[in-house]
DNA sequence: AACGGCGTTCCGCAACGCGGAACGCATCGG
DNA sequence: CCGATGCGTTCCGCGTTGCGGAACGCCGTT
């Protein structure tokens, strides 16, 4: 029950808040159950709600419970699929160039790779073998782990898709491949909240990545951040992952709660 | 322009539309296109832009560009996949049995089949072998085609659809199997807002059927309403699909756009 | 016929939101 | 170098607008 500061506007702050609770019902609530769950009177709900229906944010059920309603499920669907993930993200990679000096990659899962959508490179020279549009198996890239984690993010969905892409590359000694391996390592990402790419794709290079969400339950592309082994020990690879979940956290929408 | 009424709270409204154009900036919007694209003073845009923002409903990147935020989209999903049809439509089809006094089917799209997840009965006993959990071939049923042809909405996308389920079954002499054809019917359908069956699926019955959509942009399911031939000659058709539609157009959040 | 539970309507008070104007800070261009 | 421009942001006094307690109307129950 966290203390908040007075609301810019009170009666859209209401609002939002009965869009919320209405969002968890999701075969609608009635004025009552809003009134106690919120803590407004009957009136006040019953003004807003009002509102909210003559723009269809809400609708109403002959038996009186409110709806959310199907402009607001429109607008979301809309912009979900209009959104331009490379425009929103190009700051949060550009900031982490400039703290990290290292190449970035930007990603989505397409079936069984990685598509690269987007790549910032460092300014000392260092080739790395990606390009933009360019594409990689994702069980063995850190962007592509990261994906996998939340996108099926039970075992049993895991191998499903392991399953259906079977055989899985094996570009290096070090890839994971076998499935039962590929389900730990799943686990392990979504407790840590990012991936690794210990020479999985290719020698002598590591990488860490980590998902960018923008609401979904499902993550929309993944950030990764790659240099040869030498330039990432250990320790330096902690502060990265410290680096790259920070500038993801302050990106507006990109992660996965807070605004 | 439509004038509107007052609405019943202007501070709420506004803000509703404000949601409305950030959606249709996939990359943010600067507060002057707010202002001038909904003739409003800067000052008071701002105050309930920090009122959506705090609630994230809407969030401003490093440039100033506003978004539509994580918690919007967060609620909108969470809904949608909460959001229990049946208990939804219930109603509806109630509705459509008491003016109708014929068999009234729920159904949704499941790979190549329709899986019907409710069924109401005439009072007049007439057998029809559909039960609830039940399945049948999406191609040859009203339901079916009302599903298939807004969820894959072009020609190709259900080309695609149809070699992967190849080959489609030919219960009765009526069935519409041939890609091109079935590829013309959907065109239809799409024009005229419903579908039919004429004898397709079972020989000597009838059903028309439309899609509900709940703000998304595929359809959720699809109501139909199913007799034998001798009972939905030309004229009877026609009446039953104005009154499915006008239905669906009544229930709360159902129909593509309206609340 | 009286009740309880529901959504809805009413209305007077003052809090709250309104918007014009001014500000701070960038980026230009002379 | 400095004024002009364009952006988001802040300020503040006026009065409109949203607030909520109370009463209403409509059900199905008892």
């Amino acid at each position: 029950m966290g203390r908040r500061a007075a609301p810019a506007v009170e009666s859209v702050d209401r609002a939002i808040r009965m869009l919320e609770v209405l969002g968890r019902h999701g075969s609608g609530a009635s004025l009552d159950e809003l009134a106690t769950s919120l803590s407004l009177p009957k009136s006040s709900l019953h003004r807003t709600l009002a509102a909210l229906r003559e723009r269809g944010f809400a609708t109403q059920r002959e038996d009186g419970r409110y709806l959310l309603g199907p402009e607001l499920l429109r607008i979301a669907f809309d912009f979900y699929d209009r959104m331009d993930v490379r425009v929103l993200l190009r700051p949060t990679l550009e900031r982490l160039r400039g703290e990290l000096n290292e190449t970035i990659h930007l990603g989505v899962l397409d079936g069984a790779d990685v598509v690269y959508v987007d790549k910032l490179e460092p300014t000392q020279p260092i080739a790395l073998s990606s390009k933009v549009g360019g594409r990689n198996p994702a069980h063995c890239t850190a962007v592509g782990k990261a994906l996998l984690a939340w996108t099926y993010p039970t075992s049993e969905r895991l191998s499903t898709w392991a399953v259906e892409h079977a055989p899985l590359a094996h570009p290096t000694e070090r890839t994971i491949d076998r499935p039962d391996a590929l389900a730990r390592e799943m686990a392990r990402i979504r407790t840590d909240g990012f991936a690794k790419d210990m020479e999985e794709s290719e020698a002598g290079v590591r990488c860490v990545a980590a998902p960018v969400f923008f609401g979904a339950d499902g993550p929309v592309a993944a950030i990764s951040i790659s240099a040869p082994k030498g330039r990432l020990p250990a320790t330096r690879m902690r502060e990265v992952v410290r680096s790259l979940l920070r500038e993801i956290a302050a990106t507006p929408s990109a992660s996965r709660a807070a605004g």
